[in-house]
DNA sequence: TACTTAATGTAAACTACACGACAAATCGCT
DNA sequence: AGCGATTTGTCGTGTAGTTTACATTAAGTA
């Protein structure tokens, strides 16, 4: 890949708008690429240099593998995240690993040390990654106090509301989602089994509130959410 | 309250180390101070100007309420901690507030605005906030993915073992932890009723595993959680 | 010390949800 | 078009954990 369109992938990032072009560069210059397709397994945390990655195209999840093989979701990133090591240490004890979700997947990173030295140069810089991790953070912080004192289909009404709000295409009231996401998926992210999450969306389905299929979720009317 | 002792107070926390005397006492001269005893309430986020609050002694937690009525709990804020908005972005939406665990609570704040001017200065400052933020994303995550798969024992177990190592005093395998919670508040937060947790701490007392009073929880082996 | 309030203990009835076990549908592939 | 694989649909059955409801104990405080 040329230079120029490596340097396109990150300027056109919102982080980035600060830095002038050489700067950019700097960073560049070692920049890692990697593409992937569905169900691809990306990278392992525990893999080589500390990283920060950018997901530019596609979605994946994070995963985090226990002992007795059952997988848990840590995180699904979506096209413009930031993710890796966001605490800019490294520690490789998880045993985490991320997988595409959809079929074109493209992920940029960078050294960690570089970045460092790019924030120490630029404050502007510092402060716009600061805000990132912390409204981040602060998604996460809400989807847990979600978690624990909700029941499923109330966790199942606000992962799918939050969904669409950020993701979602509007139209009036009507949204539609892209669906990259399997029912096992969902399950796993509102905290429930497969089946109850299947039965829970069929139950929105037969009151009309949703459309559901595998490419694509539609939603009646956002407002009822 | 004398310049001198704010200056010292903030001074002594790890985020301030590499600040000169004169930037920490930029912070200062706009420095609030409160104190509160056991079950104050102590701010609404929707106050007044937008500000990061740092907790000098004590804890606190962070509640919402719902239209309910129902109290969730958000956050413990530990001695040291930052807190607020740590997107350093205010919205104002959000119904919460702070109540004091601990009968002695110290609590300063600066405002947003003076602390991102010190950091556009001070890129240090702004790297060491940024791992500040992220460190505690990564604990967040972790209690986050536990909550979803386990089943509330083991919760109640992860929970405690945190605890501990946090805030525990050791003495070889075992560790003996203040408590500030009462098991309603240990309920909310691994996400279970409050019969629920009294069931298994008395439990856990049974098979010798811990002793629990309202004044601290005593551990006899640590290794074993 | 007595009185009030908050915290803890206990138990029975009920329910949401997990789990196993298949069947049916849909997708991707050659 | 046909085949294997993945995803989705649907049932019971079992159980962890909620809820209601009240008793007991500890902690403030007048």
């Amino acid at each position: 890949m040329s230079e120029e369109l490596k340097y396109w992938y990150l300027r056109d990032h919102k982080l980035f708008w600060t830095l002038s072009m050489s700067q950019i560069k700097q960073l560049c210059i070692i920049t890692g690429f990697k593409k992937a397709k569905k169900n691809d397994v990306i990278y392992f945390s525990s893999s080589d240099v500390p990283r920060i990655f950018l997901l530019k195209k596609g979605n994946i999840k994070i995963v985090e593998m226990d002992e007795d093989g059952n997988e848990t979701i840590k995180d699904i990133i979506q096209k413009g995240d930031l993710f890796g090591e966001l605490t800019l240490e490294n520690d490789r004890n998880s045993n985490e690993y991320a997988k595409a979700l959809t079929d074109e997947v493209a992920i940029c990173s960078f050294l960690m040390s570089d970045f460092e030295n790019l924030m120490l140069q630029n404050p502007n810089l510092a402060l716009t990654y600061t805000k990132f991790v912390g409204l981040k953070m602060k998604r996460i912080k809400n989807n847990y106090s979600n978690l624990i004192s909700k029941d499923a289909k109330t966790r199942l009404f606000t992962f799918i509301k939050d969904w669409a709000e950020r993701e979602g295409k509007f139209n009036g009231n009507k949204v539609t989602i892209e669906n990259y996401l399997t029912q096992a998926d969902i399950a796993q992210i509102i905290g429930t089994s497969r089946q109850t999450a299947t039965q829970l969306l069929n139950e929105m389905e037969e009151k009309q509130l949703i459309y559901y299929s595998r490419k694509e979720i539609f939603i009646d009317d956002i407002t009822k959410f």
